[in-house]
DNA sequence: TTTGTACTAAACCTTTTTGTTAATTAACCG
DNA sequence: CGGTTAATTAACAAAAAGGTTTAGTACAAA
């Protein structure tokens, strides 16, 4: 396999299953069966198991031991590196469409970018 | 297959290769070909068609038509999607680990949360 | 020590994904 | 027209994903 850690992130992110279990962790920590409850008439238990180890090895939750039962809970960092992924791509949604028009043409024609890096050009339009 | 459109968005994201893509993509348009002339020496050209088709079935780009060109740019709305998805979880990254902590511990054990409905407590350590 | 509960592992099957090569479409250009 | 460039389609193969059932481990409690 071998697989970088972002892949295994939003490979682990792609399934509405595991993003539900994500989901109810926010509420706090819950054992396997705990987690499995609401999918044991889609699904069966080992299904479930399955999903969490997706989600363990992407680093989004952690296991751990009490007894028999094996809470599970949120691990932030998977988190942190979705959203510094995302972080270069906020002006496509977040700005207006017009700024980012504008921003992309001053970028893909630095001919003459008259001293600033960032080239910002006045347009006619 | 019939599948949502979040698992189509991180699906698409589970992959090093349309991750590449995108990120040339904020730099602004580009053509198919110029698109795929980082990975030509990886996978063949039907395999960068793919790629794109993939991630424009999950909205994260779009593709024109400019005689025999396709050129492709980034569509802000999936990346919208992925950003508001995200947004429960800020707390588990970004906020330190005792304030979470406490944040659970009042969530999880609703007793008598004496008036305020995020029932803020002290605590004693 | 037996029984029940919580969970995992193994073996297997089907579907989806990701790549290949060869052929095809579509548009331009001399 | 014929040739070249840009991109897609088709047919196929290998591997990964996601599920199943059966069996097994680990711990608790009677």
């Amino acid at each position: 396999m071998e697989q970088d850690t972002l892949s295994k992130i939003f490979g682990a992110l792609a399934d509405p299953t595991r993003r539900a279990i994500l989901s109810r962790l926010t509420q706090g920590e819950a054992n396997v069966s705990d987690l499995a409850k609401p999918f044991l008439r889609d699904m069966s238990l080992p299904a479930v198991t399955k999903h969490l180890k997706v989600l363990e090895q992407a680093g989004l939750i952690t296991k751990g031991r009490d007894a028999q039962w094996r809470p599970c809970k949120l691990n932030g960092g998977s988190f942190a590196d979705v959203s510094a992924w995302l972080e270069p791509y906020r002006m496509f949604w977040e700005e207006s469409f017009d700024r980012l028009e504008d921003y992309l043409k001053a970028v893909t024609k630095p001919h003459a970018p008259k001293g600033t890096s960032h080239g910002q050009k006045k347009r006619s339009k």
